[in-house]
DNA sequence: ATATTTAACGAAAACGTTTTCGTGTTGACA
DNA sequence: TGTCAACACGAAAACGTTTTCGTTAAATAT
């Protein structure tokens, strides 16, 4: 076994110094021609390639940067770092990931872990835990510290940076109106609780969309799932507490739910109910998933477009770490801002399917 | 905003060297009770932790496993992920992760990007194109030059290193018994073209089981998708196939499928032409994702344990890097194995749920 | 009083680069 | 022959650590 070469090697084999060795490789000419050809030989005889670390540590950037998602196990977050990983690739560019596992701490020591040089910047999605405790010093803290940070689609008016958010509000009105044009006259909502903004922000969008058709919105008609429990394993409690809500509510021909598993398990209950999709009752999820495409009867749903938020948000944040670059850090010290801080709309798109008519 | 601070900056402000500053923070007994204490309060203050790329590059070990995968959007994968995470970051390790996108450049370039310097070793999973060309020289080449591989699922003989593998045939076998068991006279199998190996393995499983219950064989009875083509995004495809292989073979009742997707798939197709499930056929799938949970009928599959996969192919990589740290080199240079390689398998299992009587 | 230990700290090397700034040798030119 | 530029290269600093090995002064032992 070979080690991996190393400019002092180098030097040492061929008797030059190590900054001959160094201009040689990168063509300067101050080095001969003689010389260089031997060196440039040598040296992809042995496959040199120069240590990354090393020239993190010179150039104080390492071109590598971090995504902190709640959990990876998640057909949405895992597109976003698809997409995510797809333009830092094409820009020169390696990705970190951190798993909070919708946990204040564990964000927070994943941020500490990779903000002590690893990393140039973040993308992340805010855990549930940190959303409901209301704290994002971690956040403030690193950004204060130089280490820039792109928020994607769980963002927060509290933390000064470049977001990157999926229109919920727009989404839902859109999904709701649609179920209305369809003759849904009896509109249910299946969502989380508030502390979630995306939820809100989908129940407010069910809200308004009702009001602006002069149909008036029905509490009971309003399920708020307490998402505290791991649903994903508990799944009998959620189709439980829907098919008591569809009983209790009997005229219900349509739901807007506010993400693909509970718009699936609806179906799923209303079925097991007699109930027909969409003849007796429509559905439209949230999040255009593997389960939205491969369910019987395939789900009509809000597509947010995981991937290009992904790329939006890679975008983003390497072009505000290049642009730190060629200004030169200057203004940082003068504390000027370089360019303000950009909150991107990515537009939803309903992706009609089998559940509705 | 102020940038991290530095031993340098600490030593300066407090006028000590560099050195007294090091020490006092980690507690050495070389440096009097005073100065210790003035110099733990100073760093707490200005929040100092130390500078994790200078580290790497002393330590020679940066304490991050890459991560190679064919595809992230996919729910065995991400699965995987989430148990290697769990783990590394238990031991003290971060995870970057490459994407290969099933392509052979893709994946020697991001193992050539990671493999300078930025990872202590790799975990991996072969993609389709590398398999389909049988070209395995840069999975060897970075072994030998000192770099740890451990591969798990899509694994070669041709590379000397860990594996972590799910008993694909075994459980393929189990899944075809329980049909037989189940009363299925006529058993379909839905597979992935030969290169692919754990298709291979379930395809083989799948005779034995066949073979040891004095059925025979069919080669009608199986039908292999091409999927060199995107099955996600043309469903259609994908359906009429095997509409068709379902009209030609009237009698099937049990079907077998190498993943969920085929399965779930078959299940949809089976009852658009107005076959009931587990009635008429019944349906077995391979990867226990969220389809498989969550289809109507939910589907019987045999889960492959992604999570402890990766649980077990971390434990794997960073024992084998430990014990390199402890043998202290030597036995590399003297080329001598501190440890065999170990290939683990992992026992698959069957989850009952409806596709099965 | 001298030798030796101990305490408390600093200097410097090392990890692998890149880059700035010498420095010595050559050749040309006056 | 003396001056100066051009050429080809090397030394050293820097990035931020840790660690080994001094070094100095005071304290102790002889």
């Amino acid at each position: 076994m070979k080690r991996k070469i190393t400019l002092k090697q180098i030097a040492k084999e061929l008797d030059v110094s190590v900054s001959t060795v160094s201009k040689a490789l990168s063509n300067s000419k101050e080095i001969s021609e003689d010389t260089t050809q031997k060196i440039q030989a040598f040296a992809k005889l042995y496959n040199y390639k120069p240590n990354n670390i090393a020239l993190s540590l010179k150039n104080r950037k390492t071109k590598t940067i971090g995504i902190l998602i709640p959990e990876i196990v998640h057909h949405f977050f895992s597109t976003v770092i698809r997409g995510i990983e797809r333009v830092a690739n094409r820009r020169g560019y390696n990705v970190i990931v951190g798993l909070s596992n919708e946990s204040f701490t564990k964000e927070i020591i994943n941020m500490e872990m990779l903000a002590n040089g690893s990393i140039d910047g973040f993308i992340l999605s805010i855990s549930k835990e940190t959303l409901l405790k209301q704290d994002y010093h971690h956040f403030n803290a690193t950004i204060n510290q130089g280490m820039p940070i792109v928020m994607f689609d769980r963002v927060v008016n509290e933390v000064d940076c470049d977001k990157v958010i999926v229109d919920d509000l727009n989404g839902a009105v859109k999904a709701v109106k649609k179920l209305i044009e369809n003759d849904c006259k009896s509109i249910a909502l299946i969502t989380t609780m508030d502390y979630v903004s995306v939820g809100r922000l989908r129940t407010q969008g069910y809200l308004e969309a009702l009001q602006s058709s002069g149909m008036e919105a029905d509490s009971n008609m309003i399920l708020k799932i307490d998402d505290s429990l791991d649903v994903e394993n508990h799944l009998e409690v959620l189709e439980t507490e829907i098919a008591h809500f569809f009983k209790s509510n009997p005229g219900i021909d349509g739901v807007f739910a506010v993400n693909e598993l509970y718009a699936v398990t609806a179906m799923k209950v209303a079925r097991k109910l007699g109930l027909s999709i969409p003849d007796d009752m429509q559905v439209i999820g949230f999040t255009d998933g593997v389960l939205s495409k491969h369910a019987t009867p395939s789900l009509t749903t809000v597509s947010q477009h995981g991937q290009k938020m992904g790329e939006q948000s890679a975008n983003l944040l390497i072009d505000r770490l290049e642009a730190e670059d060629a200004a030169g850090e200057q203004y940082f010290t003068n504390n000027v801002k370089k360019r303000d801080f950009i909150k991107m709309v990515i537009e939803t798109e309903i992706i009609e399917r089998e559940s509705t008519k």
